[in-house]
Formats: C-alpha cells, sequence, structure tokens
DNA sequence: ACCTGAACACCGTTCAAGT
DNA sequence: ACCTGAACACCGTTCAAGT
C-alpha cells in the first residue's frame, strides 16, 4: 500500500506544476486548506511539497506569481493608453475576483509579497501618467477599488442573484471613475 | 499552582469585555492569533472562554460588532448629508486600517459576518440617495475603494515613511471622489 | 453557571533514513 | 535529488468532571 521511501522512479515523482495546479484548486474550495491536505490530495507525503515549493509561504508565493503574471499578458504596446488601463484593471479586478483565497493570504502576509504585483501597478502608473497630473492618486482609486469590489464579490458569493449583477457593477462603476479621469 | 476546578470566588471569573478586550489586541499583534494563544494570556482554560464567547468564529463576530458600531457614533441629523457621508467613511476607513487583521478574518468567513456593518452602508445608502441617481453604485465606489485603501495601508505597515502619508492620500483620494459625485 | 483537564483529530515544520 | 516516516510543538473543539 505505501509508496517505497527512496526516490521514486523518473516519471513517478510529483512534479512542481501539479502542486501549484492542485494547490489553487483546494485554496480556493475554502474548505480549510492546508499543506498536508495538499499532499493527501496528490497522495503523497506533506514533506515531499517542501522539495518542489518550499513552505506554506513559498506555495502561496509561487501561486500568486503565477496568476499575476497572466494580467500582463497581450502587447501593451497594441492598444491606446485608455484601453490598456481598462484592460489591464479588469483582469486585474478577475484574477483577484477568482481566487479571492489566494487574495486574503497575501493581504495577511504582505510583507512575503511585495513586489508579486508590482509590474501590474508599475505599468498603470506608468499609463495613467499619459492621462494626468495626478497618476499617483489615480492608481490608488482605481486598484483600491478594484481590490474592494473584487472582495466584496466574494463576500457575495452564497447570494447568486447579487453576485451575478457584480461584474457589470465592477464595469459600469470602472467606466464611471475612468471618464473622471480625463 | 493550578487553579481550582470548579467554578471560581464571585468575581475571580473572566468577563466577556476582558475576552473581547485582550482578542483585539492579540489579534493585531499578527503573530498567530489562537483561542490556546487568548487563553493563555488570560490565564485562563481554552475552554473557559467557550462558555462567553462561544467558538472561533462566535469571538470574532462579537470583536466585528464593537468596533464596527462604533463608527456609527453621533448624531446623524446634526451633519447634512455630503458631511455625514464623509464623516462615516473616514471612520469606517480608519476601523478597517486600525485592525486589518480582523477586516481579513471577516472576508475570509463572509457568510459568518452578513449584517455586521449592514448599518453603515445603510444609512450610508440613505444618505448618497439625498444627493444622485446612482446611489448604489456610488455606494460600491466608496465603500469598496474604503477598503481597498485600508487594505493598501496594512500591506505598507512595514514601510512607515509611505505609511505616514497614506491617510492624506485616502483623504485626498475620498474628495476627489466625493467632488466627483456632486 | 463557570471552570479545569483529558482527549480527538487536526496543523506546519525539522530531522533522519532510505534509494 | 527526491521521497517516506517519526517526531515536536502547535491548533479548535467535545465531553466529562468538579464546585
Amino acid at each position: 500500500m505505501s509508496k517505497p521511501r527512496g526516490r521514486p522512479a523518473r516519471g513517478d515523482g510529483i512534479t512542481r506544476e501539479q502542486i501549484l495546479d492542485a494547490a489553487l484548486l483546494l485554496l480556493e474550495e475554502g474548505q480549510g486548506f492546508s499543506m498536508r491536505a495538499l499532499a493527501a490530495r496528490l497522495t503523497v507525503t506533506p514533506m515531499s511539497l517542501y522539495h518542489h515549493v518550499g513552505d506554506h509561504a513559498g506555495l502561496l508565493r509561487a501561486i500568486s506569481d503565477r496568476v499575476y503574471a497572466a494580467v500582463l499578458a497581450g502587447d501593451a504596446a497594441a492598444e491606446d493608453p485608455a484601453a490598456r488601463i481598462r484592460t489591464l484593471l479588469v483582469r486585474y479586478h478577475g484574477a483577484v475576483k477568482a481566487y479571492p483565497q489566494l487574495t486574503l493570504a497575501i493581504f495577511a502576509q504582505p510583507a512575503a509579497f511585495a513586489g508579486t504585483t508590482r509590474d501590474i501597478t508599475d505599468q498603470l502608473l506608468a499609463l495613467l501618467g499619459m492621462l494626468t497630473r495626478d497618476g499617483e492618486l489615480w492608481l490608488d482609486i482605481l486598484v483600491d477599488h478594484a481590490h474592494g469590489s473584487a472582495l466584496a464579490f466574494h463576500a457575495l458569493r452564497d447570494h447568486p442573484q447579487q453576485a451575478a449583477s457584480m461584474q457589470a457593477r465592477y464595469l459600469k462603476a470602472l467606466d464611471q471613475l475612468l471618464a473622471r479621469l480625463a
């Protein structure tokens, strides 16, 4: 029943990518994510995970790097600044909304995650600088609003009717804010 | 060394208020809040807490009720709507900022906390209705922004220089938004 | 009513042992 | 290099026992 003690035959071992995939799923199920539960799902010993992703904080960091890297996908030069700003914010809002538990974990240990979303805010700030003199102020407003809205969405996940209209409400609020920017 | 097993003499027992006071302090120290750690700080058995505040979720609920009730203090009729809106938002932002760990715990289990801040949003919505037809939209914008900003403040708590200017930046952003509302 | 103490099913992580 | 297994110091919570 139990696996042999030593190094597994080639191909039998667990992959870093498999761990991250499973971790993201388990995390957002919300029923108590833990290293041990994740290991059990992968039919592996808890300590096996440490070899690939480090400890709990390291695992969360690897997950968030993957999730937020996807927000920056696409060619920045292909859109005009206003459109690119909107694209980045909608995608960022979508990522936070899709993985609220990850977001909460990040906020709970901000020191460990400084810089994870730095690329996104840097690009947004540069783009905002083209449209207004108050770039930093509007970066605050837009990013904070995206965070708050996405988390509020999570808070309403048990009320499908309200949740369904949340995306439309975010887009409406975002366009309202962007219109005030110009 | 150890306390007697039975009911303590009058006045020797622990108070619900003492538990909430200590819990709020311990929670925001950020070094791993737990029922057992809280009990240890109060030099009491973990199970003693259950008698006064229920389980972990019940304790958090009791804490948040206390914290957010303070936001509504003061006489609503003494201020005009715009001023009252600003007062409520600044105070709400202050509460979230002062107790970020509490806020994160609430967002992590939103089902258990539905209604905790309902009084605040209800009053804000009524006030916003006096100033604009898009009351719900602006409620979203202003509350979400307050949440996001307060949590961002927490994320920067290890960078005192930036953190010091965060309050001023929130007030500036808030006034910017409120100006757009009229 | 209010507290203790033992117990159960969990955690994250370290360290040694195995291939 | 990559995995297991035992161990340590923790969790939240239930239940029985005590006054």
